[in-house]
DNA sequence: GTATACTCTACTATTATAATAGAGATTATC
DNA sequence: GATAATCTCTATTATAATAGTAGAGTATAC
């Protein structure tokens, strides 16, 4: 597994809107200023994330972000995996490749398979609300409201 | 944690290795047709893993590699490292990291903290000579022999 | 001294990453 | 219906990592 800027961006991005759910959407130039992620790559990041339903959007004045889905309905490894993909650490664990001409026999495949569930089981059980009431103990100043 | 063909490489030799503890060198020949690894790359990523001390060499004639403890005493965790870098999906678990500037307070660093915590506590006590007998198990024919 | 085997440096093709650029489409409001 | 705000879409680019390939050089056993 690897988290790479894009990644890491739209988890900040979708932590944000969480923050803001139910208070109507939030603009890129804000989420960008906030964040300090580069607009322009924002925006696309953000585009990405609308085509998987994770947030929704609304254009012209009054328009923005927001979350698509209930932040205690969105997990952390579903946004890292249909951003950064699978989170094995190499291709032969996945059932379906056929790359390797003794995979069954492998023991190395095995313990890449550990090493991926012992990670799911960490990031598939954590929401975007846990994330928020989180950071709000940890972070007196985290901004929640609109 | 990514790895990559060097570091499925680098395991896979050093448990090929690991078999032939004790049974004099292997010449990369032999290794690159068992493992059916790419003769010069395996030649390099050899180099490295000399200079990292997991294996010791021989030139000419009855010269090869073998490895330079024993396979009790090599962890996966080390040579992975050593291959593929930190385990850790995003550098800025690290301690020493400097780039995040609200680090202290980010609820995602502790969880990509975690992840790596769940990771090391497989691979660090892993060693070949475990790999070695669970590759004898589930192998029949695997050749332990020179 | 010759065949065998490791050593070292350089080069290359492909892909992923992290953006940047700019024109286009939609909506609220006056 | 003009205008400003805002999202939408496609293309381009720079840098680095990955996965090799190539070839000349060095050491050793016999």
């Amino acid at each position: 597994m690897k988290i790479t800027y894009k990644g890491d961006y739209a988890l900040k991005t979708i932590l944000d809107l969480a923050a803001h759910f139910g208070n109507g959407p939030v603009v890129i130039n804000d989420l960008s200023r906030r964040l300090d992620i580069p607009t322009k790559f924002l925006e696309q990041i953000l585009l990405d994330l609308k085509r998987a339903h994770f947030v929704e959007s609304k254009r012209g004045k009054i328009g923005g972000y927001s979350l698509a889905r209930h932040p205690g309905q969105i997990t952390l490894g579903e946004v890292t995996r249909f951003i950064d993909g699978p989170i094995e650490p190499i291709a032969c664990v996945d059932k379906r490749y056929s790359g390797c001409h003794d995979a069954g026999a492998c023991v190395f495949r095995s313990i890449w398979g550990q090493v991926s569930s012992s990670t799911a089981k960490i990031i598939d059980n954590i929401t975007f609300e846990d994330l928020l009431k989180r950071s709000k103990r940890t972070n007196k100043s985290f901004n929640y409201q609109i």
